[in-house]
DNA sequence: AACCAGGCCAACCGCCCAATT
DNA sequence: CAATTGGGCGGTTGGCCTGGT
C-alpha cells in the first residue's frame, strides 16, 4: 500500500555519483526555496535525480552546516557511548553529534568502531564495553538502557549512580593508544559525580524530568511510583517501546541521553 | 609496473510511518 | 476507511583509493 518501486529505478534519471554541476543546481534551489518537496524538487530544479537522491546528497553532503574531516576522538567515544544506549539507531546518534551525518556515523561504526569494539569485547574479559550495568552489578547484553534508571530515583546523590551507568570507562585508555582520558568520560566519582547530581536536581526543579519520567514510564506500561520513580524490573520489549517514543516522550529520551553524556 | 585485497564512503534500495487525499 | 504521497531510516552495494606483494 503507497509503497511504489524505487524513485531512482525509473527511467531517465541519473544514478550513480553527483556532478558539479548537479550540486550546483541542488544547492542553488535550496538557497533560494527551502527544503522540503523533495518529489517535486528535482524538476523544478533542472535535475535528473529522483528526489530521494537530492535529498540524500543534501542531507549526507551540499547542508552547509556539515562538519567535515575526521572524526576527534571526543566524538569516537561520544558515538560508542552512544551506540551502546541507543543500538544502531543512527539517525539520533548523529543528532548528538553537531554536523555529522547519521551516514557518516554510521560509515564510520561499520568500519572502524565496529571492529575496536569487537577486539575490546574480546579482550576485555568482563567488562565489556558495550555491556550495560544493571542494578545489582551484573551486565545484560541486551543493551536495554537500565542506566536511565537512577534518573528518576530521589534519592540519586547516594545510591551508587555511577554503577548504574551504561559504560564502564575503565578500558578507554588502554585500547585507544593514548587517546583514554577523554574529558566526556562517565562520571565514576569525586567531584564529576557531584557535579552530576548538581545538574540533575537543576533539570529536577526545573520540573521537565520527573513528570515527563512518569508519564514515560506509564506510556511504556511500567509501573512507577507517584514521584516517578521507576520501581519494577524493565521487560524486554521496553527499551524497543523506549526507542520508539514520539513527541514529548521522545523529547524525555533526550534528556535522558543528555544524562548520561554529561 | 602490474596486480590484488581490503578499507572507505557516497549512493542506492527497500521498508516503514505519518500525513494527506 | 482505504489509497496515496512524502519523508525518513537502516542496511547494503559498488566504485575508488591505498598499501602490500
Amino acid at each position: 500500500m503507497g509503497r511504489t518501486s524505487s524513485c531512482c529505478s525509473k527511467g531517465g534519471l541519473h544514478k550513480g555519483p553527483w556532478t558539479a554541476r548537479e550540486d550546483a543546481l541542488l544547492v542553488n534551489y535550496i538557497q533560494q526555496n527551502g527544503e522540503g518537496h523533495w518529489r517535486a524538487l528535482p524538476k523544478k530544479a533542472g535535475l535528473l535525480r529522483c528526489g530521494k537522491s537530492c535529498r540524500l546528497r543534501w542531507m549526507n553532503y551540499l547542508r552547509p552546516d556539515i562538519k567535515r574531516g575526521n572524526i576527534t576522538t571526543d566524538e569516537d567515544d561520544l558515538i560508542i557511548k552512544l551506540h551502546s544506549l541507543l543500538g544502531n539507531r543512527w539517525s539520533l546518534i548523529a543528532g548528538r553529534l553537531p554536523g555529522r551525518t547519521d551516514n557518516e556515523i554510521k560509515n564510520y561504526w561499520n568500519s572502524h568502531l565496529s571492529k575496536r569494539v569487537a577486539i575490546t569485547k574480546d579482550n576485555a574479559g568482563e567488562t565489556k564495553k558495550e555491556n550495560i550495568i544493571i542494578e545489582n552489578g551484573e551486565t545484560s547484553n541486551t543493551r536495554k538502557p537500565i542506566g536511565i534508571l537512577p534518573f528518576c530515583n530521589e534519592d540519586n546523590s547516594s545510591n551508587g549512580m555511577a554503577s548504574r551507568l551504561p559504560l564502564s570507562s575503565g578500558n578507554q585508555g588502554g585500547d585507544n593508544g593514548g587517546g583514554g582520558g577523554g574529558t566526556d568520560q562517565l562520571a565514576v566519582n569525586g567531584d564529576e559525580e557531584i557535579q552530576k547530581v548538581k545538574g540533575m536536581e537543576e533539570l529536577e526543579e526545573s520540573g521537565d524530568l520527573f513528570g515527563g519520567c512518569e508519564g514515560m514510564y506509564k506510556e511504556l506500561s511500567w509501573n512507577c511510583s507517584e514521584n516517578g520513580e521507576r520501581i519494577d524490573e524493565i521487560e524486554d520489549d521496553s527499551y524497543q517501546q523506549l526507542l520508539n517514543l514520539h513527541g514529548e516522550d521522545y523529547i524525555q529520551l533526550e534528556s535522558f541521553i543528555d544524562y548520561f553524556l554529561i
